[in-house]
RNA sequence: CGAGGCGUAGCGCAGUUGGUAGCGCGCGUGGUUUGGGACCAUGAGGUCGCAGGUUCGAUCCCUGUCGCCUCGACCA
């Protein structure tokens, strides 16, 4: 990418937002745009980042079974209407829906309907069970309040993944593969996350666990015990069968040693059991011929609030300038270096694009600050608020074939022949 | 929906005890600069959220309304 294209707001950062610093640097340098409160766009970087994430989710539930389909965001509300919850939906006003001279839409905040509807008409003997599907789609839902930008908005992209089991035993393992999964999922992106007992509320159903990210910036309160790793979220205690709820569903008894911590819930799983199928007619035919409901899990991951925690985790809090970029991670970052050539210099500017289209067409994704009337320093200070991880400056002191790639994160300058920057970067 | 706060240039903010507006950053042009947030000069950019009311005159006062933020309630 070429900076001088790229759009890039103003850079020098002022007056940021002390609760979400990270995010309040994206949406001041232009990488976010509000529409409205809990609506946003993304720029090219946080996109890409945002892309990176849903790669690892997929390529992630692949390797643990699970079938990728989509569904769709805009449905009719007769499938609502038919499982009974369009008015629960319509009365909390969480559900968003569009009248047209064809009828009704509605615009999904969860796809139980839809993916009842989807796996019905596909998963129809014991022989097609157990299966895993999963989407990663646009959720719509009319939040009462919205807050922390992209952490809770109305309109976000989330995976959800459905287990449709025989039997209650299937289900149990569809949902400890899932777990696993969404645990391997938080540990690439490289986000330190639990899982706690969760309150299956409303859903029904048996166990449920929320992976949470321990944060000040998160909204939900834990109990937790980092020697043993037991958590369970607060409203837990609300309950008035919560002793035994733990102790049967979670096997837990003693919580006396658990602190209380704030988190962020990146995630959330929930054992079903027939409840949904029966509601919406879910049924597949068993060995005995006759219509049995299916054993259902769904398990939901936050995407855009993963991003929105992934910036805040990686914020880089200068000494001098307080908050004023980050450091994305490798794996993560879309673009591994940012080459700031001395513009003025042609040589340098020459060196700086051969470079440059060298990388890119090894396939290594990197950004040219081709801008001009810009001062090194302030360019290097760009190559933070973007999260680049490293940095190549091409400028009076490089020499030669010789270049100094700098880690962003650390700091840490290593020297190296042009010819060499494929295989640093492979 | 309850409580509080805020709407003035792309971003961050001043200001006018009522006489139609400024600053910093960013953007255009010219020049001097260039290895950790350059500087000088010069320009462009605003019906001061919207609608009523009071007034000779409202961005400012009053009323209403819309939008945004925070706390609470809520959150398959």
């Amino acid at each position: 990418m070429r900076l001088s294209q790229a759009g890039m707001g103003t850079t020098k950062l002022n007056n940021i937002d002390e609760m979400y610093p990270g995010q309040s640097i994206l949406l001041q340098t232009g990488q976010l745009v509000q529409y409205g409160a809990g609506i946003f766009g993304y720029g090219n970087v946080p996109l890409l980042v945002r892309r990176k994430i849903e790669t690892i989710i997929q390529e992630t539930l692949n390797k643990y079974g699970c079938i990728e389909v989509l569904l769709p965001t805009l449905q009719p509300d007769t499938i609502w209407k038919s499982s009974g919850r369009y008015e629960h939906y319509i009365n909390e006003g969480v559900m968003l829906i569009t009248e047209s001279n064809k009828g009704t839409f509605c615009l999904a905040p969860t796809a139980e309907e839809a993916v009842v509807e989807f796996a019905r008409e596909k998963l129809k003997s014991y022989k097609n069970l157990p299966a895993t599907y999963y989407q990663i789609g646009e959720k719509v839902r009319n939040e009462i309040r919205t807050r922390g930008y992209l952490l809770r908005g109305k309109t976000f992209p989330m995976l959800d993944a459905y287990s449709f089991d025989a039997d209650e035993s299937g289900m149990i393992n569809s949902y400890e593969n899932v777990k696993q999964a969404f645990l391997e999922i938080f540990e690439k992106i490289g986000l330190p996350v639990i899982p706690i007992v969760a309150d299956n509320g409303a859903m029904g159903g048996k166990k449920s666990e929320e992976f949470m990210m321990i944060s000040e910036q998160g909204e939900d309160k834990i109990l937790y015990d980092e020697n043993t790793g037991i958590g369970l979220n607060t409203e837990i205690l609300e309950r008035e069968d919560y002793k035994e709820y733990l102790k049967d569903e979670y096997g837990i008894e003693d919580i006396s040693n658990l602190k209380e911590i704030r988190t962020m819930e990146l995630g959330h799983i929930f054992q079903l059991g027939t409840r949904y199928s029966e509601m919406m007619n879910g049924k597949y035919i068993n060995q005995e011929g006759k219509e049995t409901p299916y054993y259902m899990g769904c398990y939901g991951i936050g995407v855009s609030r993963t991003v929105a925690a992934l910036y805040e985790y990686c914020l880089l809090n200068d000494e001098k300038w307080g908050p004023s970029g980050f450091v994305l991670p490798n794996n993560i970052a879309p673009y591994k270096v940012q080459i700031v050539p001395k513009v003025e210099n042609e040589e340098k500017l020459e060196l700086a694009n051969n470079i440059y289209s060298n990388l890119k067409k090894n396939g290594i994704e990197c950004i040219i600050d081709d801008r001009e009337g810009l001062t090194i320093g302030s360019k290097i200070k760009d190559c933070k608020i973007l999260g680049t991880p490293y940095l190549i400056v091409i400028g009076d002191k490089q020499e030669g074939d010789t270049i100094t790639i700098e880690s962003t994160k650390t700091g840490e300058k290593q020297e190296i022949k042009t010819d060499q920057l494929v295989n640093y970067f492979k």
